[in-house]
DNA sequence: CTTGATACCTGAGAGC
DNA sequence: TGCTCTCAGGTATCAA
């Protein structure tokens, strides 16, 4: 589910319920998720008030009262689901339990957050705040896409004369943090330019395009709410998926959405994920 | 160093 | 109904 625009939808969501509140009670119902959960997690957390809450590619961070911050990954299926009092929202009953609830946080205001994730392929941790840079989740990760230090010259510089395709370029979370396999698929389609050719071959003008094609992109996701975000607001799913027209994920045999092009997008497989890309208009 | 394959885990959906 | 098979939004780790 979760790629940078997702994840920046979850942290919106979570933020009026989450910020300036006390964690009262954490409940924490398994010894791991990915990796071990951080020693006497639920201790660390209960009285802790949450000073702010952040995103630093597909990671949230919660920084605590304590001096310590709560590291949240939604891995392939992890949700954080609100039930309880929701400011401005709804006000619902708390979901019944699921086995595939890992995480309870109980935040004043009748407010309780589950970190939901069947998979298991989320993690969670705490960490001292001041030491972020040094986290081994964080400390390799390239730039945000919306920072400063994401511009043409870096792209360029970064990949210039590899031998990998781009695809696989997009996804390595050191070049540019935040890229997942559909926005990696949707970035090329609108750069127009073929996930297999290799950085080697690809004109360093092309290169700066992917650019403003990778803000676009993740620009108009975050501006829809996530584009295939189950609606985390919420405990029954009823809502099921946010609409969004994807031009090539997940679209195999349709028509090319490309103004005058009469291609059809066709899915292929790259280092074991699919590729959905228009053979005709991505060269 | 780079690049690609493998593994982790559960559930949904297709086909029979 | 129920079985088997494939696929899924990520990424750490290992092999070449």
């Amino acid at each position: 589910m979760p790629e940078l625009p997702e994840v920046e939808t979850v942290r919106r969501g979570l933020a009026p319920v989450m910020e300036g509140r006390t964690i009262l009670r954490a409940e924490v119902n398994r010894p791991d998720l990915r990796f071990p959960l951080p020693r006497d997690m639920a201790a660390r957390l209960s009285g802790r008030r949450v000073l702010g809450l952040r995103r630093r590619s597909k990671y949230l961070l919660a920084d605590l009262s304590g001096g310590e911050t709560l590291l949240i990954h939604l891995g392939m299926s992890g949700r954080m689901l609100i039930s309880g009092h929701a400011p401005g929202a709804f006000v619902h009953d708390h979901r019944p339990r699921d086995r595939h609830d890992h995480v309870v946080l109980h935040v004043e205001g009748d407010v309780r957050i589950t970190f939901n994730d069947p998979r298991r392929f989320g993690a969670m941790d705490l960490f001292a705040t001041d030491r972020a840079d040094d986290h081994r989740l964080l400390r390799d990760l390239g730039p945000e896409p919306f920072g400063n230090a994401f511009h043409e010259d870096y792209l360029i510089d970064r990949l210039s004369g590899r031998a990998t395709p781009v695809k696989a370029a997009l996804l390595d979370q050191r070049v540019v943090a935040g890229l997942g396999n559909i926005y990696a698929c949707e970035v090329l389609h609108r750069a127009g330019i073929d996930p297999r050719r290799r950085m080697r071959a690809i004109a360093r003008h092309r290169v700066a395009a992917l650019v403003p094609a990778i803000r676009a992109v993740l620009a108009e996701a975050i501006e829809a709410g996530g584009s295939s975000l189950r609606d985390y607001r919420r405990a029954d799913g009823e809502l099921g998926y946010f609409q969004h027209s994807f031009r090539a994920y997940g679209r195999e045999g349709a028509a090319c959405p490309t103004p005058g092009c009469s291609g059809t997008i066709r899915r292929i497989v790259q280092s074991g994920r699919s590729t959905f890309f228009c053979p005709a208009c991505q060269r």
